[in-house]
DNA sequence: CCCGAGTTTTAGATCGTTCTAAATGCGGAT
DNA sequence: ATCCGCATTTAGAACGATCTAAAACTCGGG
C-alpha cells in the first residue's frame, strides 16, 4: 500500500493554478482573488488535502507545536494544570507535546533535546527539582522561548505563571488564628523546588503576621503513604493545627491521624493547599487554599502565545490570587 | 538574533566528511567505519548538533511521534492512563502529542486532522462518545495506524487495550451476594460509549450468574455533583447495594448518601469501578474494582509500537485482569 | 497605443534531512 | 599489471512546503 499523501502540487494541478497560489490560499493570504480562493478551497476539500506542517516548518520556522514538561503526571494538580494548557493551545490550533520529567533533571534535559529535534516553537516548563540554574541561559542560546509555571529556576525573571501561595498561606493562618490556634506545624516535602521555598517562606511570614508560633516543620515524600506515616511526628509536636504543603499530603495526613485515633477538625485542625477536587470528598472535608491549577495552565499558555507572537515583548508574570475554602477539617481549638 | 541551527552540512564540513556520512552516523548505520563514526560523533557533540526530525520525516516517513486522544483530561482515570502511555513512548524515544476531545466527535475529527498534518506515525484513541462508526475505515484510508483503548467503536476488531470489566463486575456482585445482598442497583452514566454498554451487559450477566436481582438502573452525568444528586433516586429503590459505573460516581454518591443521613457500608453498600487513588481516602474507604489504567496505557503504547514496527501484524487485543479491592463501603446486610 | 500603478499569479530556490546509485580505496587472486 | 569483491564514502535528487522576485494581467490616463 503506497504512501498517497495529497500535496500542494496535486491540488494546484487539479485546480489549474500554481503551487504558490495554493500555498497562499492555505495561509489565508489576502493576495489571492476571491474567485480563485474559492476554486482552490473546493479542490482542497475534494481531494482531502492536509497541509504538512513539518514541511511547512522546514521553510518557515513555525511548527504550531509547543512542548510541555511536568514533573509528575500522576499528581492531579499537574494534570489539571496540563488540561488548562491543552485547552488554550487547542483553541490556538497548536499541538501540545507532552512529557513527564519525573522530577529528574537528566530526564528533563533529554526531553528538551527531543523537543528541540521536533522543532517546537516554545516550551512550558515546570522545572524538575534541582534543575541546573543556567538551564534558562542554555535555552536562550537555543533560541527556544520558555514559560515557567508553578515552579521557577533561580530568581524570577522571564515569563512565569503561578499562584499567590504566600497570600493563600496567610489566609489559612489567619483562619486558624481566628479559631484560636497559636501553635502551628508545617507538613512540607523533601523535594527541593522553588514551590517549596515559596511555601516555607510564606509560612514563616504568615506566622509573624498572625502572631502564631512555629510548632515544627516536618518533611515527607510527596506520597500519600509518607504523609500517613508522618502523622505520628505531627502528633509529637505541640501543634494544634497543621498547614500542609498540598492536598495530597493533607489527605494522607488525615488518614494517618484518623488511624491514630485523633479526630481531624476537632482534636487537631488540618489545612491543605491546592483545593483538589478530592478535598470535598474526604472525611472530614478538607479546608484548603484554592489555587485553580487549570487557570494557571491557561495563563501559562497565553503567556507563551504572546511571546511567540512577539519575542521581544517584556516578560510577563501572572500570579493568580488564591482563596481559602473552609470546610470541616479545621475547627475551634 | 539569527536562526543558528546546526545542520548536517555544517557537521560534515567540520568533520571533513560528506553530509551523507554524517547522516549515516546519526542513524547508527553499520556502514560507516568506526574511526569515522567516532570523529563525527565528537564533532556533533562539539557543535551541539540536534537532528531535525521534521526534515527527516519529510524524506523518510517516520516522525517518532504519536497522537493520543482522550475524552476528558480532568478525570484522573484518563490521566493515569495517559501517564502509562507517555512512559512507554518516552522510553521508545517517541514523543506524545496530546489532545482532549471533550467527548465531542467533531472536536475529535479536528484533532485527527491536526495530527495528520503533523505527520504522527500513529494514534492511540479513546473514542469520543457517539463517534462515527466508520471513523476507523477513514483512518485506514489515511494510512494512519490506530490503537483503541478503554473504549471501542463498533464491534471489536483492530488493536485494542482495555480491562476485563465484566469479570470485575462479577467479582463485585459475588462479594455483595456473599454479604447477603440480593437487590442491587446500578448507577450508570448518560454518556453513550462502549465502556457503558460493556458495564451494563456485565451487570446483567453478573446478576444472572450470582442470582441477585436488578433493583434499578439510575443514570447520572459523569460529575461528582450529579452523582451526589442521584442519592435520592437510589434510596427510592429497594436496593441494599449499589454498583457504580466508576469511582467518581461512587464518590459523589457516597457524599450524597451521607448527606441524606445514611451510613454507606452499614445501611447501604457501595462498590466502585477503577480503584482510583482517592478510593482509599474517602470515608468510608471505597470498595472498588482495580483496573490499573496506567498498565492499560502501557499496553496500548506497546500495541502501537508493535504495529508501527510491522504494519501487517495481526491485531492484538489486551484485556487486562481486574480485581476487587474490599474496603469499608460494603458490609453485611 | 503605450505607460505606470495596482492587483494577482508564478517559477525557481530553499529549508535539513534521507535515499539511490555510483564512486572510491584497498587487498588479494589471477 | 589487471581485475574482482568488499567496505566505505559520496554527489545529487528527492520530500512538501514557503519565500523571493519577477511576470502577467487589468485599467485608466496621456
Amino acid at each position: 500500500m503506497a504512501r498517497q499523501r495529497v500535496t500542494l502540487e496535486q491540488v494546484a494541478k487539479a485546480a489549474g493554478v500554481s503551487r504558490a497560489t495554493v500555498s497562499l490560499v492555505v495561509r489565508d493570504s489576502p493576495l489571492v482573488a476571491d474567485e480563485t480562493r474559492e476554486k482552490v478551497q473546493r479542490t482542497m476539500a475534494a481531494l482531502d488535502y492536509v497541509r504538512d506542517i513539518g514541511a511547512a516548518r522546514l521553510r518557515s520556522n513555525s511548527s504550531r507545536t509547543i512542548g510541555l514538561i511536568v514533573p509528575n503526571l500522576v499528581n492531579p494538580f499537574f494534570t489539571e494544570f496540563l488540561s488548562g494548557v491543552e485547552q488554550v493551545m487547542g483553541d490556538q490550533d497548536r499541538v501540545v507535546l507532552l512529557a513527564d520529567s519525573h522530577d529528574d533533571p537528566l530526564r528533563q534535559d533529554a526531553i528538551l533535546q527531543r523537543f528541540r529535534g521536533h522543532g517546537v516553537d516554545g516550551v512550558i516548563l515546570c522545572p524538575a527539582q534541582t534543575s541546573d540554574p543556567d538551564l534558562l541561559t542554555r535555552m536562550r542560546l537555543w533560541n527556544l522561548p520558555v514559560v515557567q509555571a508553578l515552579r521557577e529556576i533561580g530568581p524570577g525573571h522571564g515569563d512565569y505563571a503561578g499562584a499567590d501561595y504566600r497570600d493563600g498561606i496567610l489566609q489559612a493562618l489567619r483562619h486558624l488564628r481566628n479559631l484560636g490556634h497559636r501553635d502551628i506545624a508545617f507538613l512540607s516535602v523533601t523535594a527541593d523546588t522553588s514551590a517549596r521555598t515559596e511555601r516555607s517562606v510564606g509560612f514563616a511570614q504568615a506566622l509573624a503576621q498572625t502572631g502564631t508560633r512555629n510548632a515544627g516543620i516536618i518533611e515527607a515524600d510527596l506520597t500519600w503513604d509518607a504523609a500517613e506515616q508522618s502523622a505520628a511526628e505531627i502528633l509529637a509536636t505541640r501543634a494544634t493545627a497543621v498547614l500542609c504543603f498540598n492536598d495530597v499530603l493533607a489527605a494522607g495526613l488525615i488518614l494517618g491521624l484518623r488511624r491514630a485515633g485523633t479526630k481531624p477538625g476537632r482534636d487537631i485542625s488540618v489545612v491543605g493547599l491546592d483545593d483538589l477536587p478530592l478535598a470535598r470528598m474526604m472525611h472530614p472535608a478538607l479546608t484548603s487554599v484554592a489555587v485553580h491549577p487549570r487557570r494557571i495552565g491557561n495563563e501559562a499558555a497565553a503567556l507563551l502565545g504572546r511571546r511567540l507572537r512577539d519575542p521581544s515583548i517584556v516578560p510577563g508574570r501572572s500570579i493568580l490570587p488564591t482563596q481559602l475554602i473552609v470546610r470541616d477539617s479545621t475547627g475551634r481549638i
